[in-house]
DNA sequence: CGTGCGTTTGATGGCAATCAATTTATGTGG
DNA sequence: CCACATAAATTGATTGCCATCAAACGCACG
């Protein structure tokens, strides 16, 4: 059983057979990713039911929108967007996923995936089969537990994205997404304050519910007033704490 | 044990010793709620760890931002809003919950509810015990799926929500809540062209990310093209089909 | 070197927020 | 039960933020 990958009007797969040796104990995202609060056995169970196989390219999709809902997936390199299509043609982008995070759950009430994914770079991906979760969740109850606190992760993440469109302006709304990039980045021993964004405007905007345009005064503005510098997709964050009170967060 | 009800600014709760004697078993809320999917005897066990205590005086909170979470909750009669509270005092309105919905799974993350709940009118809840909800998932696969799939339907709402605040026009939201109104009123067979709003304007306006004013004179041009009419807090759909078409949605 | 895409910057307009005032519901004490 | 007080909802006038339209710029690529 392979990752199941949409190919209609992507790039062609490049084969890739290097680097699959990967397993959750040897993998540096363990403290943050699904085996987290595992005995070592326990990540032996939960790396037997893990597929691996070849990266995704940019702009491939891992599942779309209506696809039969088999498995979750984990990031384990590169960046994913997920996004919603609607009827009349538009995208909404909910999500984007970083290395050692979960994406797919949405997938799990109807049996259907709720939303795309695509990669945004070549991205390296572990496939965690859902019926097996649900097998070794009952017979390791920090596993289960864990599996409830991602879903409500997702949920409490969603509903942070709620407020934000809902209440507040676009200099909080791409201030707070910077905010969040940059935590994440230092939950991977990353940089919190240089990085390198792996969207494009568009989609920052459409997650954000603002235009390009927006976006880009945006940052032009965040850039006069040294906060930001802003390199095209470079970022470096020149003032934390400004961009923080920019950012003007519940919570 | 009971549920823990915050008290302090509530009205004070009025003791009421009837009608305590519902069980998941004849509930008539059993074919939409948690017992979905069980077997009878597993619907005992379920029962037994449920509690259910007094009910809910309108804005008596259920639950607080922040409170020690320990269970999620199930709706019996009465309606519900959870919000969350931005650190400069204002509200944002994440869900309202009909009976024999859930809340309360936001929680769940970090042992502390992410959001407030109160009740918009007199309302009976179930308290479920995660840790007790944990242990019979364990052990009973088709519990532990269809928990599974509440909090993964929570995702979906939540980020239908998302969509609806990012693209959608003030006419085009309120024409989503009512429709989404409607549909939940009609699950429990009741009337899904005639109801009654559970709660105010603020709330609709807060929830949808519009001011008071702009839900008013929706519905004012809603009446006016008559679409619904609209007599303070009633409500009839007289042309379910242009509704749809205001609302404009996505899937 | 031209083509095309992503990004930036500028000019204008529209939708919903804000401010303000009135009307209608809700609730309370005499 | 009515008079009063308070809260909720409606309607109107004006403002402001961001979308839209338009054009130029930079960069990668063939």
């Amino acid at each position: 059983m392979t990752i199941h990958i949409a190919q209609q009007g992507d790039a062609a797969v490049k084969p890739c057979n290097h680097d699959y040796q990967v397993n959750c104990g040897n993998c540096r995202l363990n403290g943050i990713c699904l085996p987290l609060a595992l005995e070592s056995d326990d990540i032996q169970q939960l790396d037997d039911i893990i597929q691996r196989s070849k990266p995704l390219q940019k702009n491939q999709h891992l599942y779309r929108e209506g696809d039969h809902f088999q498995s979750v997936f984990a990031v384990r390199s590169g960046t994913l967007k997920a996004y919603k299509t609607t009827d009349d043609g538009r995208e909404q982008v909910t999500g984007f996923y970083f290395p050692g995070e979960i994406l797919g759950m949405d997938g799990i009430s109807n049996n259907a995936h709720a939303s795309s994914a695509k990669a945004l770079e070549t991205a390296a991906i572990c496939e965690i089969p859902f019926v097996s979760l649900e097998r070794l969740s009952a017979l390791m109850p920090n596993l289960q537990r864990h599996f409830f606190q991602l879903m409500s992760r997702e949920i409490t993440e969603d509903q942070q994205l709620i407020t934000l469109l809902s209440k507040n302006s676009a200099d909080e709304r791409v201030a707070a997404l910077m905010l969040s990039i940059s935590g994440r980045n230092a939950r991977r021993k990353l940089s919190a304050t240089q990085f390198r964004l792996p969207m494009s405007r568009v989609d920052i905007g459409n997650y954000l519910g603002l235009t390009v345009e927006t976006v880009s005064r945006v940052f032009s503005r965040m850039q006069k007033m040294a906060v930001l510098r802003v390199d095209n997709k470079e970022i470096e964050i020149l003032d934390p704490a400004g961009l923080r009170s920019m950012a003007n967060l519940g919570s």
